[in-house]
DNA sequence: CAGTATCCGAAACGATACTG
DNA sequence: CAGTATCGTTTCGGATACTG
């Protein structure tokens, strides 16, 4: 288990990050290559509709994660691209795969002898 | 940014993991230690209720995070523990208290500015 | 002691339609 | 095109009271 971690300390002062929506992790991927219009995201996180997919990046625009540009044309254009601090995420994202991959086989067993109970029981 | 991930692959299927309960974090953390009891745990997650406490167990058992021993004794005595894999999430907290104190600066600045705006425009 | 039962409010998510 | 408005549904967390 190595070093401790106070839970005071790190759970709750140093765990403000949420990024817990349904729809965050997939923003953050679709971004990775470069910034992408509202249009695109809307179609690639299917299916998400326009007022959660706006919910979303809006947050993230507040926590400093996205950027919005509107460009003035016609039809309208508006471009959300990762900041530095946003493309900073994919440590977590990679950290939560290299997880469930190393405990993956061990997740599935968890789940089916759960549910054999749950038929056993019922 | 090194190497990259395909979205299919790793946010969409290997990211089972919620873990996103309010109260999963400190559960995990104050099982660390050892076996810990109900009325531990609901004293030590204040202001939890024991409705949310015993959900969020449950979901943990259910997950193979914890485990739940029944004592039968007068009165009743229930211990829950953390399974190797419930310990593995240690990893991810780790991960995370890394990343933010890593990027808390950043975090609190872009709060700040923001406020700012937001303040400007009202 | 270790929960469950019931009710409640808030928040997240979703479907559809509409606007600058 | 890039959203917003409105409405409904679901999920989550919380308060209180009760039971084996």
């Amino acid at each position: 288990m190595s070093e401790r971690l106070s839970t005071h300390e790190c759970v709750t002062d140093l765990l403000p990050v949420h990024l817990s929506g349904k729809w965050d992790d997939q923003i953050v991927m679709s971004l990775l290559d470069g910034p992408r219009r509202f249009g695109e995201l809307l179609t690639a996180l299917q299916p998400v509709t326009p007022k959660v997919l706006a919910a979303s990046l809006r947050a993230m625009q507040r926590d400093g994660f996205v950027t919005r540009t509107a460009y003035d044309e016609v039809p309208a254009r508006v471009e959300y691209e990762l900041t530095e601090l946003g493309r900073s995420l994919l440590d977590l994202l990679k950290a939560r795969c290299a997880w469930t991959k190393e405990h993956l086989a061990d997740l599935r067993a968890a789940r089916a002898a759960s549910d054999q109970l749950a038929l056993e029981s019922a």
